[in-house]
Parts: C-alpha cells; structure tokens; sequence
DNA sequence: CTTTGCACCTGTTGGC
DNA sequence: TGCCAACAGGTGCAAA
C-alpha cells in the first residue's frame, strides 16, 4: 500500500477539492473490498457535507459532522478527484458523486482496501482505538520507544512495521529507516541502545517527510488526487536493490525474509 | 502478553 | 513462446 507518505499525499490532494462539498450520490459497482462495502453507504452519505478530511495512521478519515468516513487504500488502492469522470477503468470500484458534478473515484486492483461508515466517537473505532502514536507525534520519541521494545525479542525492523508501536511506517519506510539510522533489521528489537533508537526516531521522521515531499513512491499502481505518480522510489538507498552497491559505501545491498516481507540492508553501514 | 503464519486478491515477473 | 510458482506497498486474525 501506500504507506504514509501515500496516504497523506493523496489527503493532501483530494481535501481541497471536496471539503465543503455535499454528497449527491454514491455508485458502488463492487463492494467487495477487505470488508464489503456497507450496503446502505449511500442512505448515509448523500446530502451530507465533508467539513474536512483527516488521516490516522493509513487510514483517511472523511468527516461528516461526528460521522467518519473511513478509506484505506490497502497494497494497490488510489483516491482520485474528476472534475468530469472518465469512463470507468478496470478496478474502479466506488464513486462518490459531489455536488459540483466532480467525482472522487476508489480504484483498487486487489481489493485489499477499505470503506466504513464510523459513527461517533471514531477513536473508538476497534480499527482505530489499537493504533500506537503517529510519527511525528511528540509521543513517539527515544524513551517511548525504548519502553515499548523492552520486552520485545522479535526483529527491530518488525517492531517498527507493528501498528501498536508506531502507525504509518510500512515494509519500504522501515527498510529506508533502518539503514538511514545504521541498524540492521534483523536486530532483536530491544537490544537496540536508547541512544541509536533516538537516532531511529529521526531517521523514521526524516523519510517520511522527505517521501511526502517527493509525492511517496510509485512501484506499480500508485498515483495521487490527480492520477501522478510519486518518486520517492529515485531515492531508495536499500529497498529492493538486493545486490546492488551501497550508495554509501559500496559493498553489496542484501536481502533476507523477516516475517515473509523482504527486508534489504547494507551490511556494512548496517549493524 | 508476544510471535508466527495464514488469509484476503489480482497482476506481473522470472525461471524452466 | 507458454506455463506456473513466487512475489508485491497492508493488516486482521487465529493459533501457539
């Protein structure tokens, strides 16, 4: 998916264009996404107003007064705005019709995404009431983060991936995170000293920011409110460059499985 | 509680 | 060229 980066780039795109707008229909032409679409999405929405949209985690939250809105866009999900809809392409799965005549458009070739309706309170939300602090939320510091991995043996790399730890910080991020802060993955999460995981802190923050900048990254599917892709995927220092030479030092990029999702590391500037 | 592996689904790629 | 297994940005869930 989209991780971070993604996610807020395409909040970034879509807010302006439908907050303060009213909802004039729904089209769902496949509900079948992680969960099905709830079937009376559209009695809900429609005439309702977006008075803003928000993100948690990976997750966009549309608010309709104390209603939300909730869209993930899973591994391959795009939002796009239309001032005038094209004809459907394959994949395109839900329109929200505004009352402009724009179009915020749902593609998601795996249907691994989501759409809920949430009433009041969202936090509550079990989805959302799991989720450990956003990463560039004060909270998320050296001495949380030392805290939370003191009784965690797994590998650092999937301690960052767990959303319980910290949100928004996906397979690519962790990877990119890891080597900017010269730790390697696969080190047991709280054999990490307090002193490198404050340095894991910045390195998180400063990819992710650096990849909103860029737009996130595009491997495939990827593309933003008005269909673009990101590049952040031009500066990868290690995800997928298995083999190829260190950008900072030259020895060979390697690659191993952690929990069945590839994990790349220089393994000289990485200990 | 933590950890592990599976599941969901479609499309692309690489090896034979 | 054709076929098939492996793999892909996420994450909830069951089981150990």
């Amino acid at each position: 998916m989209p991780e971070l980066p993604e996610v807020e780039t395409t909040r970034r795109g879509v807010a302006p264009h439908v907050v303060g707008r009213r909802v004039a229909r729904l089209a769902v032409y496949d509900s079948r996404l992680r969960w099905p679409v709830p079937s009376d999405l559209g009695r809900r929405l429609v005439g309702r107003t977006v008075a803003a949209v928000d993100r948690r985690s990976k997750y966009l939250l549309f608010r309709f007064g104390s209603d939300t809105l909730l869209v993930h866009l899973g591994m391959t999900g795009s939002l796009r705005v239309f001032r005038h809809a094209p004809a459907r392409r394959p994949h395109d799965h839900v329109d929200i019709v505004l009352d402009d005549g724009s179009v915020l458009r749902y593609n998601d070739p795996r249907r691994f995404g989501a759409m809920l309706w949430v009433p009041a309170p969202a936090d509550a939300h079990p989805l959302l009431a799991i989720l450990g602090p956003e990463p560039f939320d004060a909270g998320f510091d050296a001495g949380y983060l030392w805290r939370a991995t003191r009784t965690r043996s797994a590998a650092i790399k999937l301690a960052l991936m767990d959303n319980r730890l910290v949100v928004g910080v996906g397979n690519i991020y962790a990877n990119e995170s890891l080597f900017r802060a010269g730790i390697r993955p696969t080190l047991s999460a709280h054999r990490v000293s307090r002193a490198r995981l404050a340095g894991l802190v910045d390195a998180v923050r400063t990819v992710l920011t650096e990849a909103i900048a860029k737009g996130g990254s595009t491997l495939r599917d990827y593309v933003d409110a008005s269909g673009e892709p990101g590049y952040f995927q031009l500066e990868y220092f290690v995800y997928g460059r298995d083999g190829e030479p260190c950008r900072v030092c030259g020895a060979p990029i390697r690659m191993r499985r952690l929990g069945a999702r590839a994990s790349f590391y220089c393994p000289r500037c990485q200990r």
